[in-house]
DNA sequence: TATTGTTATACTCTATAACTATA
DNA sequence: TATAGTTATAGAGTATAACAATA
């Protein structure tokens, strides 16, 4: 007696529909405030694995993102040649490759971060602030 | 005085990183629950945009998923092999090709769909009944 | 001329296998 | 033997270009 007749499954109400179309704009929106830098969303979220801790290995960086180490190698050859990260044989074991932010690194991470923070603003400005805040915890639940 | 000694931006609280893992964690869980059906989650996507209206295009199907038309030629050859759909020339433009989908391709959406709603519900467990609801509503609104 | 479906091709992204060096 | 970084290679997924049929 409900909704019986209306179309029982409409894709634009899926969860997986739902989650691919709004990282679509989050990622339209990281393109157009992250340009002046030079880097990509993709690269950001490396460089913030490189923040506010021990400089890590490669492999370290790669299984923290979830990528193969080879996937990490090129990755890191274009933030190094763009001057925003350096690798250094680790002391201890040579075999590993420490991965430090330059000091424009440094830089290029914070104001690319607020950048960001930006995008992040303007996607979830459809929300009242409250829900806004409702919204990213839920999220971080559900996404572990 | 707040927190700026601490990581300021952890990768792990970030929209993009949240929404991938997110999207992951429901692939995962709808690869499961799937398999019977011998259907993963995009091919439901299709099968979703036939279900409830006049049966459209390949062309028009291809618009509302967001791909281009060569690629929905091999979706489509996959679906039709299972016997889950069929293409048959339009009447009055036989330039196009419509796509429906059979009794067997109808009785696969509606328990396909049945299976797909648990693997939502599933990743949406952590949060309480009301949350639930607010969560969508929230990702439907920013996702457009 | 424009559009639909199709095929061939190329490009992007990623992982697997194999190699070097280090442990 | 095992691990980290690197390179070469292959596979999946996708779009662009070109073509045939139709409008």
């Amino acid at each position: 007696m409900s909704n019986d007749s209306e179309a029982p499954s409409q894709i634009g109400t899926r969860l997986g529909y739902l989650f691919k179309h709004a990282a679509l704009r989050l990622q339209e929106l990281h393109d157009q405030v992250l340009a002046p830098f030079g880097i990509d969303a993709r690269q950001l979220g490396v460089l913030l694995v490189l923040t506010g801790q021990e400089p890590p290995s490669q492999h370290q960086v790669a299984q923290r993102l979830g990528v193969d180490r080879t996937t990490m190698v090129a990755l890191l050859d274009t933030l190094e040649d763009k001057g925003i990260l350096s690798r250094h044989p680790h002391k201890q074991d040579r075999r590993r490759n420490v991965v430090e932010l330059t000091e424009h690194g440094k830089d290029t991470v914070r104001r690319a971060t607020q950048a960001s923070d930006e995008a992040e603003r303007s996607l979830l400005s459809p929300l009242s602030p409250p829900d806004q805040k409702r919204f990213r915890d839920a999220l971080q639940l559900i996404a572990h």
